[in-house]
DNA sequence: TAATGTGAAGTAATTCACAGCA
DNA sequence: TGCTGTGAATTACTTCACATTA
């Protein structure tokens, strides 16, 4: 059994998505492909990773596949989230994230700052971050996503790896290397994304990513 | 001359902001590494791509290396940018990014609703999508920022192509692939980034990206 | 026949190992 | 001596090509 790639893991959640909008009741490796901007290959190896899904000559049953990729990415069994941080980008995270029924939810919305906790976003109430261990431990929240000053994105982020968190979002403009290597760590830096797109303006012929 | 990997240039940014922080007068590769997170021998190859800015025995001068990055990346160029969408999340990005004194400015703010079209987000003031295309053109914009609901996501890029913008970072849950090919678009989903943390939720032993 | 599943080939990116130079 | 710069080796990922099967 070989090693399934990053990359082939972080494409099938756009499969989903798909799969999950999409009227159809069957599907081809070349309509999903064209669907989500991948070659037909990259999907059926994708999806190859871990099983045989697809019926040879027809494609892929909708229903069945969107079922497995569920499974695949253990959306099945409801993996809880939670926001550190209610500033400007927390909330509007939050808010984003429930607009749309999604199957990763927020349980909870915290700050340290005194004056906004307590305040409602959305269906969330903002709770004090020293009840963080607390809060993970009770509600079971696997994913945290920060939303923190630089200053505390570490500190925090020790924290939340300390008390069992998997996994961290990180919308700091910091890197957060964790000392835990359980703890995977996906970085969002709005800044150097920004600051890479400066270089691409300037490209000739790029084509999307 | 070798082509240059995207993955590289994505780095730059990184190592710019450490040299920015850092009180240093003299850095090494590894030490650099180490504050950003990557081998000392992937930052003397990103760097070596564009030339051979250090001194061998000694490292790299922190100054002139930061004018070197800044300069790969066209930031002395001063590249501007624009948000569309002045929903939570596109208000939120504006003042994420007004705070820190960034070297991409984000000059405007844009929003269909003709509620909000006036209303001031930190020192922009809301102008309709109406005047995209102008706006665009007046201000010289080369990057835009789509904070749009999904529906309008495609229609508003394909305008933003259009007329002259050559990147786009896409937060809208939908994939942009643009018929331009001189368009950069980076894709921010959320929704997809949550789920395929979710899978490495259930993994053991992960190490951060 | 039409589309999957998969080894093999090819390409891209990273790490290794060390020559070269202050 | 210490650290850069870089070809070579390795690893990771993608595309190709086709045998396979409903």
């Amino acid at each position: 059994m070989q090693r399934i790639p990053d990359a082939a893991i972080r494409r099938l959640p756009a499969y989903l998505r798909w799969l999950t909008e999409c009227q159809e009741e069957r599907v081809t490796s070349v309509i999903l492909g064209q669907a989500t901007g991948y070659s037909s290959e990259q999907v059926r190896k994708d999806l190859a990773y871990f099983g045989a899904f697809g019926t040879r000559g027809v494609g892929y049953d909708v229903l069945a596949l969107r079922e497995e990729i569920y499974r695949i990415l253990r959306l099945d069994r409801g993996v809880r989230a939670m926001v550190v941080g209610a500033g400007h980008l927390g909330t509007a995270l939050v808010r984003y994230v429930a607009q749309g029924h999604q199957d990763v939810q927020i349980m909870a919305l915290l700050d340290s700052n005194p004056e906004i906790i307590g305040v409602q976003v959305g269906s969330l109430r903002v709770e004090s971050v020293e009840r963080l261990e607390d809060i993970v431990r009770e509600l079971g929240i696997g994913i945290a996503v920060l939303a923190v000053p630089k200053e505390a994105a570490v500190p925090v982020a020790d924290r939340l790896a300390e008390c069992g968190v998997r996994a961290i979002l990180n919308f700091a403009p910091v890197a957060v290397c964790t000392r835990y290597p359980e703890v995977f760590v996906q970085p969002i830096d709005l800044t150097l994304e920004l600051q890479a797109l400066s270089y691409f303006v300037g490209q000739r012929e790029r084509h999307s990513l």
